[in-house]
DNA sequence: CTACAAGTGTAGCACTCGCTACAAACGACT
DNA sequence: AGTCGTTTGTAGCGAGTGCTACACTTGTAG
């Protein structure tokens, strides 16, 4: 079995139970091999977390794409709407639990965490600056400043005070 | 030894080195006592953490009170500025890195680490709504907004996009 | 057919984990 | 002095950890 039939069952695994604290038997159980298996395949514990976090961000970014609309929203509020509403969707509730950790991670200077983070950052950025209202005034900074506010409202979300970001989000100007 | 005194020593330990994941030995070690101690003072590893994260979060505020600045900013931009300026601190790093272990539990389900953080983020706004500029013109919904802004910026700075927080803050009028 | 490399199963090592059983020391009270 | 509840040390259990040694099969190329 190559590391490429494996990965899929084992994203599976880690968008259920998390990433960060994964142990080699049950991820190896889960894709229908043996703990021997994953460490020929990748080397050790950490290729394997490392191949598994690419493979999902590619999956997180393609199943993104896809998903948001195509047209441009008429102002700014609408279009935080169209990534909020695309990522609040239960399906990708998993991957916003994966990010957590990945953000987690990041902060305590794991490398490999930390790129695909700005990686994920960096599409985000630039899906914003491509759909941000035709006649906006200025559609570089505007679209930083709703990734802030993006990211701002998925972490209230995520304790628990999505009110907070919700009033925030009806306080934006346009 | 009574717990209260247990605590401060374990508060600095999972400070360095993490809580979500912290074992007891190691903890107990950090504190001057045995994992048997920790056991039969806080009744198991939950029990531990549960009053860690208690004594943590009380330290958090306080600190944070003590070092937020009296008096109102005269805009928008310069009071995210007051809150980000302190929260940057280097002496405040390890309780960020804390605070996103905190963000990710809750988004797993975590009752503990959730309460913890919605009430921080409860704390955060009210002083917000306290020190919105004079002349703002919805300092309620302006308090939600720069609190979403501000937990946004926090994390394109862990994830090492400081840089898109930036201009998005910049782009922010008033 | 043979030789060799890739892949896989079994068993196990040395370690850490949370937690408990048991017993001893200790101080306060009668 | 004796009794009793609180606190602590020692030792260890059963489970799980990452990883390795060794033997074996399998597919492929000469």
């Amino acid at each position: 079995m190559s590391p490429e039939t494996l990965l899929p069952p084992m994203a599976a695994h880690v968008l259920e139970h998390g990433i960060s604290g994964v142990s080699l038997r049950p991820l190896a159980k889960a894709a229908g091999t043996s703990d021997r298996m994953l460490i020929y395949h990748f080397g050790n514990r950490q290729g394997a977390i490392d191949a598994l976090l690419e493979y999902l961000a590619k999956l997180y970014e393609t199943g993104l794409d896809s998903s948001l609309p195509e047209q441009r929203a008429k102002n700014r509020r609408e279009t935080v709407r169209q990534i909020l509403d695309v990522t609040s969707t239960p399906q990708l509730q998993p991957f916003m639990r994966l990010w957590w950790e990945v953000v987690a991670a990041s902060a305590t200077g794991n490398e490999t965490f930390r790129r695909s983070a700005a990686a994920i950052m960096g599409t985000l950025l630039d899906w914003l600056e491509a759909h941000m209202p035709e006649d906006d005034p200025d559609p570089r900074g505007g679209a930083r400043l709703l990734l802030t506010l993006i990211e701002g409202s998925q972490l209230l979300d995520a304790v628990g005070r999505a009110d907070i970001a919700e009033a925030g989000l009806a306080a934006l100007e346009g």
